[in-house]
DNA sequence: CATGAATGAGTATTCATTCAT
DNA sequence: GATGAATGAATACTCATTCAT
């Protein structure tokens, strides 16, 4: 990659961050091209230069998003830990990143109302991925015999429906750090699944 | 009340329920006038008879919904109940309600991007006092030793987060009713108070 | 048809009218829906009223010219005349519409430039229309020995093509009124018909 | 003239054509740079390096269009021809030059819409001219008894606008090449003027 | 010379809101 | 009370134009 493609991606980067944050505020609707630029002092225009249109800049958020949280609990998938340390990592990484980039993982509406055809697979796809990546985690620990035998799905939208909701009431004023507080919270989670 | 008056009343409650679907499925700012009139049947023009502006209906379903929880938080409360049967009975109503209506207890984003002054005081009002409602079955229980003891704040917070999150989630297609749902919910849920 | 509808019809017509005018006098793409609106002491958002959008404005009032052309052909048509002069009187009328509504029965550019679909189907089925009326017209002169063989596709569009140009040239500030010019051209057109 | 001179001359004829060719297709606001400089596999900003503006490109395109029709009917004013094949020979020329630049020697909508002031002035005095010659060549038709006595400018117009109108047309797939089509329209146009 | 990037003025379009009937 | 119509403020988006490299 030269110089100049370097500097564009990271241009672009820097959009999708910003559109993640502003977007994660006050919702898509809500948020105009203007606030998303001017977060960046740039213009409308500039974003233009990058992004196709408003839905372009979502779905390319928004997929990024889920790519890094997909990268992330891989990863730790892959890491050589005892399951229920996996579990508490992932669920430690999930708020922690929520917190940081003031975001969520989960659209505050269906995906269905913003993107279709292609991006709508690709999306749900990337969602999936990361619903079963979860699950696996639990099942795992089922057959392991330290989490209960219960329904993995529920279980697992429970978990994530609780950390997303952190964004709606996590400040950042508060006398707990991010780090704190996703401490406290995973072990609060885990007692869901842990026999007892 | 004389005729009239429920009449409108009751047309008045008829448009709040109508916007708080609509609100609830497509989001505030996606959702159109045009959308929550059609859906009953009416003109743009005779909503704004019953009600002032869209900001005036948004306000007034989400208190409409407040109130209806709170409502039904005091009704559990003062049932003579074990404390555990109560916190659930709680929970599931919750669920069961937020399935019904298809809406959230919780709006998508910051009630303070959508209210201010006194009309955001009395939303926070109200929900403080289901927040202070739920830490008040959650403490009592604390104190009868039958749940362990947990930051009361949090484990509120999550529990109340899993459980808007169910909208995002349940179909009405899936197998479970929404009773069966809220029933196995709200077991998995008390499993974070539960003493071991 | 109520007194109402009638009076939204008579609107819709106003609009397409004004169109009609200021699109064959700057160019479709040169037209702001201000310009439109203004004309007839709208706001645009009025004309959004009545109209989806600026194309569909656009496909309706060149619909409408057409169709008007092909009622006036197929009036000509039926008329008990000798074949030469029913074709001058179509000339004439031709030429004086375009005169009179300052619009040309041609687009600037292709159809397809505009029009997919079914609009475009409708589009070219009416330019056809009118062009099987000229060429049936020519066939009828050519049948009865009055005009000369032609080749009556390539002679239509030569006169088409004459007439429509004449919004190009003619100047209502001129000696001639649109009659008399009209009664001139299509003098001339003729001969390219008239056995000599 | 240096090299450097000449590879920028032909630089410049390089856009104008390709200009002329976009334009008259698209017509002029539907036509960005882009669309020119991609033409050309050149970026807009190369294009401005060779022109000032958007509307300098329409200006010097659309005067080059008439300098070489200019010159072509005064060259053809010039050769030692009987009057009938002058004419002819110009009315080819022109059908030829419009069918194969693709263009027209009439921009789609009045000059005054898109100059002013000199550039005007010399634009009408360009088309003036060709208009003059034109006339001319018809005038000295009548004089020598070949042509009838017609309305010089009307008839001019008509055969103009019957010749410009033959892009709107004039398929390449047909059967029928550029020469033999121009070869009939002269033929038929011709009759207007023929004395019978 | 060429070009990637940035900009801002202009335009189509939407939609909450008003109001006469 | 209801509604068809009208409005204007807000917003997405385009594109000619500029300029640093």
């Amino acid at each position: 990659m030269s110089l100049r493609e370097k500097k564009t991606a990271k241009k672009k980067a820097d959009i999708l961050r910003s559109a993640v944050e502003v977007i994660a505020e006050k919702g898509y609707h809500a948020t105009t091209m203007e606030d998303i630029a001017a977060k960046l002092l740039m213009t409308k225009g500039s974003v233009y230069y990058y992004f196709k249109d408003k839905q372009d800049l979502l779905y390319q958020s928004y997929k990024m998003l889920l790519e890094q949280s997909n990268k992330m609990i891989t990863e730790i998938i892959n890491m050589n830990l005892p399951i229920k340390e996996k579990l508490e990592k992932v669920m430690k990484s999930h708020i922690v990143f929520i917190i940081s980039e003031r975001s969520s993982y989960g659209l505050k509406v269906k995906p269905e109302h913003y993107f279709e055809g292609e991006q709508l697979e690709i999306i749900f796809g990337l969602q999936e991925n990361y619903a079963n990546s979860f699950d696996q985690l639990i099942e795992e620990g089922i057959q392991a015999k330290i989490f209960s035998e219960v329904d993995v799905k529920i279980v697992r939208n429970l978990i994530i429906g609780a950390m997303n909701w952190v964004i709606q009431w996590y400040s950042t004023e508060g006398k707990k750090s991010a780090e704190e507080m996703a401490e406290i919270i995973s072990e609060y989670l885990m007692k869901i699944l842990i026999r007892s």
